[in-house]
DNA sequence: ATCCCTCGAGTTCA
DNA sequence: CTCGAGGGAT
């Protein structure tokens, strides 16, 4: 066993090696040896663990590719979700952001950190005892896709941490990114293989993330910079940013701590000119308050901290032409004007198309076709048409009129009164027929895998359907006709249509595509009317009085039911079998809340309003929105209302968010 | 009457 | 992502 003991050390001494010169390496940027000698010691690992596998851990270098591809990605619940930040554009944002910190923190000294915004994908990493045991992609912010085994083969990301957090058990957070050197290898290999070229470095990043299989992960050349650390003993961000560098996670080098918000501006404008020379794409620079204990003071709201601010560089714009000016018919029969581009690239892609929104849009910016354009990346991703270059207009272009008739079905189309809006109000209208069919069944909606725009199109104008109703009568051999429809696909497709029948009520509600009912509205509804019947026959009076549904929406929703056509939809679909009803309400669980009449105020850090009732109600009690005699809880929250106090008055018992977690005995927030 | 927060709806490209 | 508008709180 002696040989054994000498084995077991040898290959401990080997992985220390290996981490130490892989941080020199990938994080610090200052090998000190050379890449054969550190395959020499990599090999030597290799060949141990292979004769000895018992000696294996998780966390040894060996094991960055490790796992077979899967199937597709576990979804994640971040323990605090990952906000996004409030954007500002200029210096003068950034005084008003200066202005409401500093209005929140009377009399106190205040410092900003200053961080590079990187251009990539954001993702939280958990690390217990030391070892990193899972990473998530940010996702919607709530949940994310656990990419553990893609996360694990990127290099400057640590397996275990050194230093003092070295048996810790922390959360990181932080962006993976391509630099551009990789990203243009890559896009070179991809043409070379005739696979479509990604069209930025952070599109390259995201798109390899989701790769299922961490071999092919392993051989892109992504990085990561982390800024944000949780569950450490720190006081300030700077101090995070350190610790977190000292336990060999990369961080950020070009960052600074400020006094004042001037010295803040200065650094970012010098920035904007000088992100040219990072070899990775930056979109803009973060301001954070750097003391963690007035983050906590300023809080959050539901959308984003207060405490930190993203400053955007200015929008890249280009100049183009606009070849014509269509327009086009949405579900709601709105007719929307879109500018047709002779294709352009803006920052990270090519427009070819830009949304005009309305009449009153065109009157403003006083577009024509054949006129000359600056358009811009409104958010990065939507395209913009900014202003006209009126020096280069050629002759005398008609001035766009929107028309009189539906460009789609001809017939006549109104716009309401004081609305900027114009809509074709023939529901038969094959435009808003298909747009409805799309909406039916889309994801979030009814869910059916297989129809999209292009077999709905083929379906409605075959005339095999007239509405989302006759769907469920599709037969198989009806489908394999169509284009790009074989037997397989339309099995597939019937199949899908089977299996949406059963999405649960509130779905089917949405599904519908009634006018200011939305995937929430439609779920309120459902809870609390629980029939289609039910609904049917509400009154609108009764449909108002429900919480969060007001006059416009219960008007909507009446005379969507109240006629004979869409009733002879709902027909077809009952007689289908789809869900028209739904569930019981999950059984209330005995807590303490049970039969208790809740009060909220103020904002949540780690639930909304919405999330807290549905909390509330699942373990038994009642949420209201005014403090009466009756009140048994009131739940404080950041910057309370006149209920705080009114609560006090009345001698009604308060507790905070924290309290309010532990009643909610821990599964809160699900 | 007015402010603030969310939701709904429309939109682009790979 | 952003704009506009519905709903509730003030």
């Amino acid at each position: 066993m002696a040989a054994k003991k000498s084995v077991e050390a040898r290959v401990q001494e080997l992985r220390e090696v290996i981490r130490y010169h892989d941080r020199k390496y990938y994080v610090e940027n200052e090998p000190e040896i050379s890449d054969a000698e550190y395959d020499a010691l990599m090999a030597e690992l290799v060949r141990l663990e292979e004769e000895h596998p018992e000696l294996r851990t998780p966390d040894s270098p060996t094991q960055r590719v490790a796992g077979a591809p899967t199937e597709g990605f576990a979804t994640v619940e971040h323990s605090v979700p990952m906000l996004s930040l409030d954007n500002t554009y200029s210096a003068e944002e950034l005084k008003d952001f200066d202005a409401r910190v500093r209005g929140r923190l009377p009399g106190e000294n205040v410092q900003y950190v200053v961080e590079l915004k990187l251009d990539g994908v954001s993702v939280a990493l958990h690390y217990e005892n030391g070892l990193l045991v899972r990473g998530a992609t940010r996702g919607d912010g709530r949940r994310g896709d656990d990419v553990t085994a893609n996360l694990r083969t990127i290099r400057s990301i640590p397996l275990r941490l050194a230093g003092r957090l070295s048996d810790s058990s922390v959360e990181v957070r932080g962006e993976v990114f391509m630099p551009r050197p990789g990203f243009e290898e890559l896009n070179r290999e991809r043409k070379r293989r005739r696979e479509a070229p990604f069209a930025n470095p952070r599109n390259a990043a995201a798109g390899s993330l989701k790769l299922l299989d961490p071999s092919e992960v392993a051989a892109r050349r992504l990085d990561a910079f982390f800024y944000q650390l949780m569950g450490a003993d720190v006081a300030t961000q700077h101090e995070a940013l350190r610790a977190m560098r000292d336990a060999g996670l990369k961080v950020n080098p070009e960052t600074v701590v400020v006094d004042d918000i001037d010295s803040v501006i200065t650094h970012c404008d010098e920035w904007q000119e000088r992100r040219k020379e990072l070899d990775y794409d930056t979109d803009g620079m973060v301001v954070k308050v750097d003391s963690l204990a007035q983050q906590a003071a300023l809080g959050a709201t539901t959308r984003s901290p207060r405490w930190a601010i993203a400053y955007k560089f200015p929008a890249q714009s280009a100049t183009t032409v606009v070849r014509d000016i269509i327009v086009q018919v949405g579900r709601t029969g709105k007719l929307t004007p879109v500018a047709i581009l002779e294709p352009v690239f803006v920052s990270g892609s090519t427009v070819s198309r830009a949304t005009l929104h309305n009449q009153d849009e065109i009157d403003r910016l006083d577009v024509r076709v054949g006129d000359t354009v600056i358009v811009e990346k409104g958010g990065e991703v939507i395209p913009k048409v900014v202003k006209v270059v009126r020096g280069k207009r050629k002759g005398r272009p008609r001035r766009f009129r929107m028309p009189a008739r539906c460009p789609v079905c001809g017939e006549p189309v109104a716009r309401p009164e004081g609305e900027v809006d114009v809509r074709c109000e023939n529901v038969g209208c094959p435009a808003q027929v298909k747009r409805s069919i799309e909406h039916f069944a889309s994801r979030g909606a009814m869910d059916i895998e297989g129809l999209g725009p292009a077999l709905v199109e083929q379906l409605v104008e075959r005339g095999l359907v007239e509405d989302y109703g006759d769907l469920y009568g599709l037969a198989a051999a009806e489908l394999s006709g169509l284009d790009r429809m074989g037997e397989k696909s339309a099995a597939n497709l019937v199949a899908a249509l089977e299996a949406s029948k059963r999405r649960p009520f509130a779905r089917v509600l949405f599904a519908l595509g009634i006018r200011h009912v939305g995937a929430r509205v439609a779920q309120i509804l459902a809870e609390h009317f629980r029939s289609m019947d039910a609904i049917m026959k509400a009154s609108e009076e009764e449909l108002a009085s429900v919480e969060e549904v007001g006059p416009v929406i219960a008007a909507s929703v009446r005379a969507f039911l109240s006629s004979p056509r869409n009733r002879r939809v709902l027909e077809k679909l009952r007689r289908a079998g789809v869900t028209m009803r739904g569930g019981r309400a999950p059984t209330a669980r005995r807590t303490r809340l049970a039969g208790k009449t809740v009060v909220l105020t103020g904002a949540l850090a780690t639930m909304t309003r919405e999330e807290a009732k549905e909390a509330v109600s699942a373990a038994g009690g009642r949420v209201v929105s005014s403090v009466s005699s009756k009140t048994d809880l009131v739940v404080v929250g950041r910057d309370p209302g006149s209920k705080y106090r009114k609560a006090k008055e009345l001698g009604i018992a308060t507790i905070d968010e924290e309290e309010f977690r532990k009643l909610l005995g821990g599964s809160a927030g699900s």
